[in-house]
DNA sequence: GTCTATAGTGGGATAGAC
DNA sequence: GTCTATCCCACTATAGAC
């Protein structure tokens, strides 16, 4: 929790362990979170045991305790894992597209991809993502860094492309793309279609539609109400 | 949990035992939910132990196992008992309301007020709504029930109000609504305000905009984008 | 500060007798 | 349908090595 410190890209989920990480400890660090990814991709959450964790990254339990405080913080770190990775990927796409449409569908789309080879154990995952008492939680403090980090991205989204809104949306934009792409996800932890197409289907349907949407705030009679909803996002983030 | 009497209305989570029940079983699963609803309000869902739900219930753990697969099946239980105060307390309302915008904020108040004992363990709902592979998870086949019969109260509050909208969107609209309570209760899920103030705040600002909103789906400009947002919710509904 | 080994504890879940 | 006995595993000590 605590650090996160430095402009490190990715979220740190080092809950125990103290800030300035030596080699040593970041390679013990990695051989436990490369152990449990292997492991959660090829059995699952449940059937993953702490021992097996432990033994299969060559330390003791003990020790794997020490990088982190419980099992479902292993599951954070092996989050920021695929979110890097997304945000790579992301990056490519948007050097090379300006259409506001067509810059959140790749990035949505790159987040299909790159989540694909841990889609059976990601409902289990979700499961603790949507318990607000859970560190894993997509609004606890913990994974704060990880939620920060991809709002981010959304910014980056909107803000090279040609999309005009309404100035009042503009402030609230990237933190609602995030939240429709936590509907996404919602949606692909429920996919079981092969490749996701349906997941894929549902982003090339719904981001025009939402890019109609939002051009269409700055006509009268519907700028009213993004304003409206846009001082009601307001309202509503800072203390929850 | 199962009865609430009426033609079968209430979702059954019997998930282990089978239909005719005798009146013994029947009242030994009624001491089972009524022992864990007891203690989960007073000390929480990590805190109430199978065991001491069998204990306090008179029956063995082994013998709760026999009704509720797990522990989490004695939530879904649970949370058909505040679906069915739900459904009691809109009736009164709708009774005497016909403004569009008030019969959905005062039935999605009621659910505020109806959960409101529960909302310390509340998060454990949110547990099934996105796990896939549970048999609980609100979206699958097995709380079908339980949550049709929450789309068909939200059919109720748009069918005998004074709402006009596109008539592409009617048949889906419900089921909008019903994601839109959704929303709420995911809001809710996080809302620590004393007496979910925050909750009611929300209700009594998105619901007006909501109502604009579907009113303006009859403008032209706006009606094309509302088609759309039909069709889409159609393509994804039947095999999802 | 990093790590091991070992010996618990507690609670969810299950087997199998009755 | 109901019980008792048992398993398994997340997690916690603890005590000490480098």
């Amino acid at each position: 929790m605590g650090d996160v410190t430095d402009a490190g890209s990715t979220a740190s989920t080092a809950s125990t362990a103290s800030t300035a990480t030596t080699a040593k400890s970041r390679r013990t660090r990695e051989a436990i979170v490369a152990a449990a990814a292997k492991l959660f991709r090829s059995g699952g959450y449940d059937a993953t045991t702490m021992r097996a964790v432990a033994k299969e990254a060559g330390v003791s339990v003990g020790n794997a305790y020490y990088y982190f405080g419980s099992k479902e913080h292993l599951v954070l770190a092996f989050y920021d894992e695929i979110f890097s990775e997304h945000l790579a990927g992301s990056e490519r796409v948007l050097a090379t597209t300006t259409g506001f449409a067509d810059r959140l569908a790749a990035v949505l789309e790159t987040w299909v991809d790159v989540a694909e080879s841990s889609h059976e154990f990601a409902g289990k995952f979700f499961k603790y993502a949507a318990e607000p008492d859970s560190p894993l939680s997509v609004f606890s403090p913990d994974s704060a860094p990880t939620r920060d980090a991809a709002v981010t991205l959304m910014r980056r989204v909107v803000e090279d492309s040609d999309l005009k809104v309404a100035p009042s949306l503009r402030e609230e934009l990237p933190m609602l793309l995030w939240l429709v792409q936590m509907g996404m996800v919602l949606f692909w932890v429920y996919d079981d279609s092969p490749g996701r197409t349906r997941t894929r289907q549902l982003v090339r349907q719904a981001v025009p539609i939402l890019d109609r949407l939002l051009r269409a705030t700055r006509l009268p009679g519907v700028r009213g109400i993004a304003e409206d909803v846009a001082s009601l996002v307001r309202s509503l983030i800072p203390p929850g």
